[in-house]
DNA sequence: ATGTGC
């Protein structure tokens, strides 16, 4: 990566440092952290990522970073930037690997009583057996056939519906309803096909997880109140995405899009910021292939959503609406969405990046569900399994600011490598157990990697978000148990 | 993130 430049970062507030424009950029970079934070990121050369994003064509306003940023091919994972869709590009590298993964949040009637003891274990246990999961997890009893797979990849969530999978009003309560409607499955290659067909419905490796918690604190009763947040009240995170199928999405259109930038005269800083004009074909091919993978995501959620309600129901001996298992919200933290915003007064057609971002719309957007729409958006940041996590909500600065963006989760300060170094040795899981959180884990190494430590605290990341008023805190959720990859 | 790296 070269040698390690001194940053002329330009302090604003506590919250904002500026990245002078220099060199080829085209705008300025914009990165959200605290000083503390922002020597870590200095050593990782993501702020050199949020540089080169600037100098892409038809950037809008600056190219923006989350307080969570660190390293990613090519755009950096916390990583925000929007371009114009008659002059600007469309980047597989803006979107990340793992196309809409993402996370949603249920709330229930139940209580830590009602989980006390050694409950927890055996309902993590039930969902451990009831929810495939794990490297190249499949469910051999579902092997989609082509055509099947094709409305999978045109419906979303709604697809998982209509099979019987959870509810219809599940769907009012996803980001884009839970279908990407410009999604194109015909641009979905049969290789990506292949991985997709029995994974559908698996929950992958890594950092996702099926997380039981309960609400520890809430910071704003009102807006609490609508999101169906009490303290003490039993949640339930799934944090999931396209598995194989997105990324072998991802893998074919950085092939193609590679050959993109001489053939259109775009300059690239790094080859892995390849890209294609919104409009042209390249470009409509990468979002319609997105699209349709961001679907398959959607529709992943919302099955093992379905699991999670009937390993309650076979758990507690009763239905899931007597245990009031709703569904709060399901935002997507790698997705690249065509979205009107105000920009210096004049409302623009954009092709928004959000890598390791999340939508955080403010009240009275139309696309906030009409339950939600009087507070804002419900925005879902998971940290890391051993802590807590967050729910917070949109805001208008973040309208104006940050074309409705903030922070996806806690971020990593170790690399897995570093991670399983350090865990060399300790039992993580007894670690964890000692501070009230039971973990079960499908891969050998995951424990290791994704430990606490690896990751930064996540009030950390919440009080800039906060401070920079880009989004606010509702309440503090704090896991009880965990189930792994 | 990933049928996980050359």
């Amino acid at each position: 990566m070269g040698a390690r430049k001194t940053w002329n970062l330009e302090q604003v507030d506590p919250w904002r440092w500026k990245i002078r424009r220099h060199g080829a950029m085209k705008t300025d970079g914009l990165v959200y952290a605290t000083e503390e934070m922002l020597r870590a990121i200095q050593e990782e050369q993501a702020l050199e990522q949020v540089s080169n994003v600037a100098c892409l064509p038809g950037i809008v306003g600056y190219s923006m970073a989350m307080p969570d940023i660190h390293w990613g091919y090519g755009f950096p994972i916390g990583g925000v930037a929007a371009f114009s869709v008659e002059e600007g590009v469309v980047s597989p590298g803006g979107v990340g690997y793992d196309i809409n993964c993402g996370v949603r949040l249920m709330t229930s009637h139940l209580t830590l009583k009602e989980l006390g003891g050694e409950r927890i274990k055996d309902l993590v246990s039930a969902l451990f057996t009831n929810i495939p999961s794990g490297v190249g997890s499949s469910r051999k009893d579902m092997k989609l056939k082509d055509a099947e797979l094709d409305r999978v990849l045109e419906q979303g969530a709604a697809w998982a519906v209509a099979k019987g999978y959870g509810d219809p009003s599940d769907l009012e309560k996803i980001e884009e309803g839970g279908c990407i409607p410009w999604a194109d499955p015909s641009k979905v290659s049969a290789k990506a096909r292949e991985r997709g067909r029995s994974q559908l419905g698996t929950l992958g490796s890594g950092n996702h997880f099926v997380e039981v918690g309960v609400v520890e604190e809430v910071y704003d009763p009102g807006v609490a109140e609508v999101f169906g947040l009490h303290p003490g009240g039993i949640t339930v995170f799934v944090h999931t995405g396209s598995r194989g199928l997105g990324h072998q999405v991802c893998d074919d259109y950085i092939r193609i899009l590679l050959k993109s930038a001489s053939k259109y005269g775009i300059h690239l800083p790094d080859k892995q910021l390849c890209c294609a004009p919104v409009e042209s074909r390249e470009g409509r091919d990468y979002l319609g292939a997105m699209g349709a993978a961001a679907n398959f995501a959607f529709a992943n959620r919302q099955m093992i959503t379905h699991w999670v309600r009937e390993t309650f129901e076979q758990f507690f001996g009763t239905s899931a609406e007597r245990l009031g298992l709703r569904l709060l919200y399901d935002v997507c933290h790698n997705m690249a969405k065509i979205e009107e915003h105000t920009v210096e007064g004049r409302l623009r057609k954009l092709c928004v990046h959000r890598k390791g971002a999340t939508r955080a719309f403010a009240a009275g957007h139309p696309a906030v569900p009409p339950v939600y729409r009087a507070v804002g958006q419900p925005v879902l940041i998971p940290g890391d399994m051993g802590r807590y996590s967050y729910v917070l909500v949109g805001t208008d600065r973040a309208m104006a600011e940050t074309f409705g963006s903030t922070c996806h989760g806690a971020g990593r300060v170790l690399s897995r490598h570093q991670a399983i170094k350090s865990a060399r040795g300790r039992s993580i899981a007894k670690e964890l157990e000692q501070r009230g959180v039971f973990v079960t884990a499908a891969g050998k190494a995951t424990l290791s990697e994704e430990m606490p430590e690896a990751y930064k605290d996540v009030s950390d990341v919440v009080a800039v978000v906060q401070g920079a008023g880009i989004s606010r805190p509702v309440a503090r959720l704090k896991p009880l148990g965990v189930m792994k990859g």
